[in-house]
DNA sequence: CAAGGTACCGGATAGTCGATCCGTTTCCTG
DNA sequence: CAGGAAACGGATCGACTATCCGGTACCTTG
């Protein structure tokens, strides 16, 4: 069963009102700006964290791309920078990114199998460049996740300044050895 | 003219409802657990921020204090650990202490005067190490700051896990030379 | 193409929460 | 102890979230 036409329009709707929404997701006021009932915001999107992974499958498609590519650079520190660059571009870019990388429970079977295989990608990244010794040993996939999500942070309430600065601190932090100090 | 006593009685009953607040502080909540009307709270406190300053007041105090601490280390490289380490830990301790030092306006003229000599004390911690060339001749107060801040939300969405390490991460990265890579 | 069934839509409204305002109470001073 | 000022309490208003159901538009079947 295709779903109807203007339930595929309206969804198109709300998501294109969400994305020019400023700041914070309110669900009212997003029904209001798509010219559409608020109900049928509710029924489309039950929560607001439903509609946030919506916003964000496409940039969540973007990152396992991302880190596909990061996988097959042959050096294994080049491949890490990339990521861990990239990776911050592509989470500055999207705001609601990071709320659906951080959350423990999807609404989205989509999303979710998305966010298992950047997971297992990034893993690999991580592995080659530690089984490389260009980085630290007990670096962890987790570990580089918040991490790279403290410094999109840092960049957020600095007000844009300090992007390369704090990438470059961190990857050069991650670079040395932990006994080596 | 010294304050009522009702006023000062009113006043420690707020701040010690406030301090036993899970997550968000909301004033109508506080207010109740308190045993005062919701007015009272009000008067005392226009905005939530102005509440979250009087709580965070104490521990700023301590921050300053710690900042003056590095400042009478002879060593610059152990000054700045010390501040940075420290620094974040009583950021973990104190959950409204990051609002506070980020907010660009300050409700108490207090708030106001240590955060403005914590400002002035860590600028010379943090220029001393330059002086002394052990860390980023580019690291800024305001960057170190937001550094800072940034570990402290890695560690938070973390929940409380690799606080050592991202700290290790961030202190040796800083030490790197920027041109030396 | 008409008609019936169903999936979807819209928005009134109930419920929740923040913030204000003012009649009442408590405190301090002379 | 009396008068006045300062502080108190909570009813209430406005803003917002989320639900529910009568009405509407779509699609299918004959």
């Amino acid at each position: 069963m295709s779903p109807r036409s203007d339930a595929v329009r309206s969804r198109e709707r709300i998501l294109d009102a969400a994305r020019n929404e400023p700041g914070e997701l309110r669900l009212n006021e997003v029904a209001r700006r798509a010219g559409v009932g608020v109900g049928t915001v509710y029924r489309h999107f039950p929560t607001v964290h439903a509609l946030t992974e919506a916003l964000a499958t496409g940039d969540l498609e973007r990152y396992r791309d991302l880190a596909r590519r990061a996988a097959a650079e042959p050096d294994p520190a080049a491949a890490l920078e990339l990521l861990v660059r990239e990776g911050l571009a592509l989470q500055l870019s999207d705001g609601s990114l990071q709320a659906v990388l951080l959350a423990s429970e999807d609404a989205s079977a989509e999303v979710q199998a998305l966010k298992r295989e950047l997971g297992e990608v990034t893993a690999a990244v991580v592995d080659a460049a530690r089984r490389a010794g260009v980085v630290r040993d007990d670096l962890t996939m987790d570990a580089l996740r918040h991490l790279v999500c403290g410094v999109e942070y840092a960049v957020r309430v600095g007000g844009g300044e300090g992007r390369d600065f704090f990438l470059d601190v961190v990857l050069a932090g991650l670079r040395s050895r932990p006994l080596a100090e």
